[in-house]
DNA sequence: CCAACATATGGGGTGGCCCTCCGGTTGTCC
DNA sequence: GGACAACCGGAGGGCCACCCCATATGTTGG
């Protein structure tokens, strides 16, 4: 189902494609994650099994709609890294949060690609927890951190909290807060 | 919807509420909170008319499938009451935890409540909120944690860590731990 | 420029779900 | 044991995910 760079689509099956995502991420950022798929295909003007050709799975889709916002943290994880190991990670975390927090489907995405294992790399879930080893390994190596902290946990808790606070940044960051001042060294 | 003493229902409504949250219970310790309330009507041998009737929504008849564990808390909570502040609530919560990893459908139908502000005082969440709000407010008087520790926040946690990691009860334990090293003044 | 063909499309079908209406049944109380 | 309110469940409407197959359309070699 991905789009293997070697055979390129056909210019409609593109078109479609982008159509595609365009609508599911208005869509998914008005109504949250689990809007209709058929609602979806409706609104880009493109038949039911079009989607379900182009996106094996409604996971699929959301792995693609959030592809950039992926990215952006992804960058900002990198630039976080060059500065100081204990508010890196902190910062790292809270941006994680707010982002998920404000990002309407996204902790639904995230946690969705968290019990999958490590199978494939290019999910939301995996990017996010490669920035997240990173930065805690750099923390726990200048002893930032409790020993014993595991990037996993961090990882979890932050997915946990954005999924249980979604919309509410405020309370996002206070349940964050409390979960953080256990890993002062 | 509720069952006021005044005016007993007849034979058969009780009988085939009990049927029905009885089959509940199984079906949803086996499937999860979101089994097809369908299928419930269908192996409680009643219509699904009358699933409808008896429950005005799924959260309704998790609430009762619920009741009894729910209940079961509530008299902990009681007992860690009299105990030490410090560990009476990290025990609650630990408790908490586990039970609703455990437990099949409980985490989605104490967030589910979790939203709905003070309006039903009966809900499993009003109820664990209580119990948190007593055991927190002891906790704070004795000092035995930073102030400004809400209940609400500590509950919010819970309820999120516990939905999050369903079936998990050692990753729900670390996350909590992560989140309550927290809470020392 | 055009034909032939792989690639892609979408209407319509299947089966499932939630929820409601309404004709029929069953407890209950006098 | 009859009358009446309470209760039941099958059937149907609206919505959804997912799939099949006849059709259309980009693409490419002559």
């Amino acid at each position: 189902m991905a789009n293997p760079k070697a055979t390129p689509q056909r210019s409609d099956w593109q078109r479609n494609h982008e159509r595609l995502v365009a609508t599911a991420a208005a869509l998914v950022a008005r109504e949250g994650a689990q809007v209709s798929l058929e609602e979806i295909a409706r609104e880009a003007g493109v038949g039911s099994a079009t989607l379900h050709r182009h996106f094996a799975s409604r996971q699929a889709l959301l792995e693609e709609v959030f592809r950039d916002e992926v990215e952006r943290l992804r960058l900002r994880a990198r630039e976080l890294a060059a500065g100081d190991p204990r508010t890196g990670l902190v910062t790292w975390l809270e941006e994680l949060t707010i982002s998920a927090v404000n990002t309407r489907g996204l902790p639904a995405s995230l946690a969705a690609g968290a019990g999958a294992g490590p199978s494939a790399g290019d999910t939301c879930h995996a990017v996010m927890r490669e920035a997240t080893v990173t930065l805690t390994d750099r923390a726990l190596a200048a002893a930032a951190v409790r020993p014993g902290v595991s990037p996993d946990d961090l990882l979890a808790l932050v997915e946990a909290v954005a999924q249980a606070t979604e919309g509410d940044p405020p309370t996002a960051l206070r349940l964050l807060g409390l979960a953080l001042d256990g890993i002062r060294p």
